[in-house]
DNA sequence: TTTAATATATGATAAAGGTCATATATTAAA
DNA sequence: TTTAATATATGACCTTTATCATATATTAAA
């Protein structure tokens, strides 16, 4: 016998988490293999024992990171929704956020899923979708809220975060995402 | 003799239109020398008595783009800056804007910059920076309106389209851009 | 028409990187 | 401790692609 089966399901779920990483930081042409293996201490030959290549990786990666953290099950319920949902915007609209701690793919990577595979847009798509529904179901709790209000919030907030990735000016960048948290919060109902 | 002066100014410029197309709808990374010339009616030996290199074709196809369509200088001066905001916004979140018709750098680069050079940073900056001073230029005729509230709309429609471009469900592309059309029109006031 | 300047094309080079075949290392079970 | 299963590493291959050197084509001026 060899190595037990865990070990090997430990070392794929360390290359999921490096390889999203890597990926929301610079793009699917902007990470190599062979870097991805060493980040996790590892050499490029081990990586096909794995996955079977580099396209399967990213869509794997981005289904474990999506799973991973739920927004609609992240909710500690000693607080209210209202409350919670505030919380929320506040990280998303968080300098850490922008600076790449726990990356929202749906901002790190818009542009990159467009040069993806079929697989890759669905399960963008899927993300989306859920962030807009557990959003809604945290906003219809205490403010009368069409969907389409949700849609337009989720555009800003994720439009906000991509675009204070490419802005040097940080001054410019707590600006802008400041401003996002304060107009989500208006069009919530004030939160 | 050879050529005219004009003969490799004109190519030049095809090359940059060209590149900025390309550019925009595929990535840095996504663009080869060769495919980018032929897409000229050229070959890859041509690309280099016009420019230094991909990289700087990025950024000159960038500043190129942002030069021809200043949004402070299309205004037809018949119609008045609160109609004329109206269309501008109906333009953008359009699915002609989408589907790549004059593409905004913007919505259409905001992850592929991250991983370019300081000067493609740059220029991405200068050209946010411009947006929102032309549409707080015209806002302001008619709205009292804080900077602030610019920044969230400019965020609100480009992030709407940069997640288009990666959905597949036209039906829920259209009611994003739809919603973010009324969100956008309220917080100026409503138009 | 000839020619010189130069735009463009062709061929070559070299580097990068994804992938795979094979060798080695590891470890749970016998 | 031995062994078999298999995770990992090494070396190689091959494709892609940016870039450049050189050849060719073009055209305005003489």
């Amino acid at each position: 016998m060899s190595y037990s089966k865990e070990h090997k399901n430990k070392t794929r779920k360390k290359i999921l988490k490096s390889a999203f990483q890597l990926f929301t930081a610079k793009g699917f042409d902007g990470v190599t293999v062979n870097e991805l293996m060493e980040n996790c201490g590892l050499t490029r030959g081990a990586f096909y024992a794995h996955f079977s290549g580099k396209s399967a990786l990213y869509n794997e990666s981005l289904k474990f990171a999506a799973s991973s953290s739920k927004l609609s099950e992240l909710k500690p319920n000693n607080i209210s929704d209202k409350v919670w949902l505030g919380q929320l915007l506040d990280g998303y609209l968080s300098l850490n956020h922008v600076n790449g701690i726990k990356p929202c793919p749906l901002a790190f990577l818009a542009t990159d899923i467009v040069t993806q595979d079929q697989e890759a847009k669905e399960t963008y798509t899927r993300v989306y979708e859920g962030m807009n529904k557990a959003i809604m179901s945290y906003a219809k709790t205490f403010h009368s809220c069409h969907q389409d209000k949700i849609l337009s919030i989720t555009a800003m907030i994720i439009g906000a975060v991509a675009i204070s990735r490419t802005l040097e000016d940080q001054e410019i960048v707590v600006k802008l995402l400041t401003s996002c948290r304060l107009e989500a919060g208006k069009i919530l109902g004030g939160i």
